[in-house]
DNA sequence: CTGAAAGCGCTTACAG
DNA sequence: CTGAAAGCGCTTACAG
């Protein structure tokens, strides 16, 4: 019942001042050996940990500012993930953080490096970004070594990273595989439109699905893949309109479209306009609301929804707590947890925000 | 760009002190009502809102007290509906937040009367709790009218409750109909194994589970519907269990078994040892160690995850944030998000705790 | 290397 | 009715 330590009992406890205790508390200055000493024991022996509360009240003046930098495209996708940013920053204003945003209008890193450099020169000292398409190591040249970083939706294992959030996308795939499975049943004849493929997450996506089907689902048929190029959102759209049309032309007898990421509406629409509902069913990413009706209209058969706006949102919050220096990462890679769209689950997933209101 | 208004600010444009500030800010003391409107003018000018972690630091010592009241029983669901209660404990605490917890003992309303009562006399300004079973009026009777509270899992819709945090019945209903659809197909033979009849949540959960199959699959056939006495969870658990293995008897073509609520692994035992699995698959509620390993071999084909420790959180974030009057209501339900646990998503899910890690 | 002081934004006695 | 002061637990200059 007797309240928690206090930075004052730790002092008194090993016989210095509380700006001593501050000092080892933060390996900042110098302190003498023997008084460092004392002050862990007293640590330890009291179990003293700092009151968040008192140091977020302090740096209201210091301002902790984080920079993030994500793709600006037309898109739900990364509308929701900067409405994550959005929560974050609301969550985070009262404890003295400022969020910074800066954005790509590319997946390239040349892009990047220009958008790092304009966090950089805002004062970002730390920063939460979607890397872009480049060397492994681009990340590591743009970013100054003092500048902690972390990536979200996109992982640089390689990179010094301080940690990734993001999906699972070996297990994505095989998930969708699962539910094309169940839905399609024995006959299944499918298409794979793949966006983005020269993403790593596309491929083990594509990866994951095939394998399902190969273990589960033996009999099943893949007519085709189809890359989809993705210069920008909006061609995108098109292009996989055009190319779900085309196949569907093509393969009369064809029942299912996996598509590898959020374009799945436009394939959707695409069955749609060719009449072809309730021969084809969609499989696929994300969720938006023309997903949500094409789910009800049968068009799609699932869709598995990756939560960016969560994702943001866990991916700042650790950030914060790792630069107040509450929080080390043993492990570095936070997967996102989805949820499974399909008719009967709609009414339980709170759509284009943070699950925690 | 220029940060927060505070108190001072306040107090500046309104020409009196902090003092007489926080005076109006709280309606404590008397306050004259030419300084009052100026207060209150400057506040709306300003956009002025209080810093709760100053607010927090202050009261270091523990104004506030929220009572919690829930079932202690011996299962798995109550112990991560605590884990719940006790993270929410752990974020509240440094804000002067004290959590009371009672327990009742089965699920009379007269049990939960004392409860309430020990609550009460512990000093809980605000309650939370799961309602007993009893007319409908009970909670109003039994909690004063100046104390707040709110529900969990179960509903009183009719009582004053100041907001509702469950799971949503008649949609998993469905939802665990088209689950035992998409694995059972055509010929389903189903045993309904319903625990807590005398519940609506149970009654609205087979219902949607019949119209379901109803809709969607037809031919299926409902072998039978049992129900299963609960007067503790232990005696449950065995009756379940000895129910689901003469079932199994009864009925050598059945393939499905649904069970109504947490009690799923219990059946998924019984037909483990009765050698079925492969022929018969269960669907039903909740996540433990248990289901996970079922689900993994196949015995139990889905179940649906509420997250009660996640519903615990959000319902007790909720009263706090009423609590220091940062809230009101025009909705007062609040929906569990439920997660679709089988073979394939399983990666996707925390268990037995809090997403928001 | 170390300590004492100021201050973050608020609340709570205490004096007028 | 009102204001000035002390203090919540920290961090950050500033003096030794």
């Amino acid at each position: 019942m007797s309240s928690q330590p206090t930075i004052k009992d730790v002092a008194r406890m090993s016989g210095v001042s509380i700006g001593t205790v501050d000092r080892v508390l933060h390996h900042r200055g110098k302190v003498s050996a023997q008084n460092e000493q004392a002050v862990l024991r007293a640590i330890e022996a009291l179990n003293y940990r700092p009151s968040q509360i008192a140091r977020a009240l302090v740096s209201r003046k210091n301002n902790l500012k984080i920079g993030v930098c994500l793709p600006q495209v037309e898109s739900e996708f990364w509308t929701e993930a900067l409405s994550g940013v959005e929560y974050a920053r609301s969550k985070l204003l009262p404890f003295g953080v400022e969020l910074i945003l800066e954005y790509t209008y590319n997946y390239g890193y040349l892009d990047q490096r220009e958008a790092v450099l304009r966090l950089l020169s805002k004062g970002a000292s730390s920063i939460v970004l979607v890397p872009g398409q480049g060397p492994q190591s681009h990340l590591d040249e743009i970013i100054p070594p003092e500048i902690p970083y972390a990536t979200v939706i996109e992982d640089v294992p390689t990179s010094r990273r301080l940690f990734h959030v993001g999906p699972d996308d070996p297990a994505m795939g095989l998930l969708a595989g699962r539910l094309a499975t169940l839905y399609a049943g024995q006959g299944f004849r499918g298409v794979i439109l793949a966006a983005n493929q020269q993403f790593l997450g596309t491929q083990q996506r594509i990866e994951g699905f095939r394998s399902l089907l190969a273990k589960h689902n033996p009999s099943a048929v893949i007519l085709e893949t189809c890359d989809i190029p993705m210069e920008s959102e909006k061609i995108a759209y098109q292009n996989i309109y055009e190319t779900a049309v085309n196949q569907l032309l093509r393969h009369p007898d064809m029942n299912v479209f996996y598509v590898t990421n959020g374009l799945t509406q436009w394939a959707a629409a695409a069955v749609k306009s060719s009449k072809r509902q309730g021969k084809v069913q969609v499989f696929g990413y994300e969720c938006t609301e023309m997903t949500h009706d094409f789910i009800h209209e049968g068009i799609i058969g699932a869709t598995i929804y990756q939560r960016p706006a969560q994702q943001w949102y866990n991916a700042l919050m650790l950030m914060y707590e790792y630069l107040i220096g509450d929080r080390t990462f043993e492990e570095t890679i936070f997967r996102a947890e989805c949820s499974i769209m399909i008719e009967e689950s709609l009414p339980f997933v709170h759509r284009g925000g943070i699950s925690t209101l």
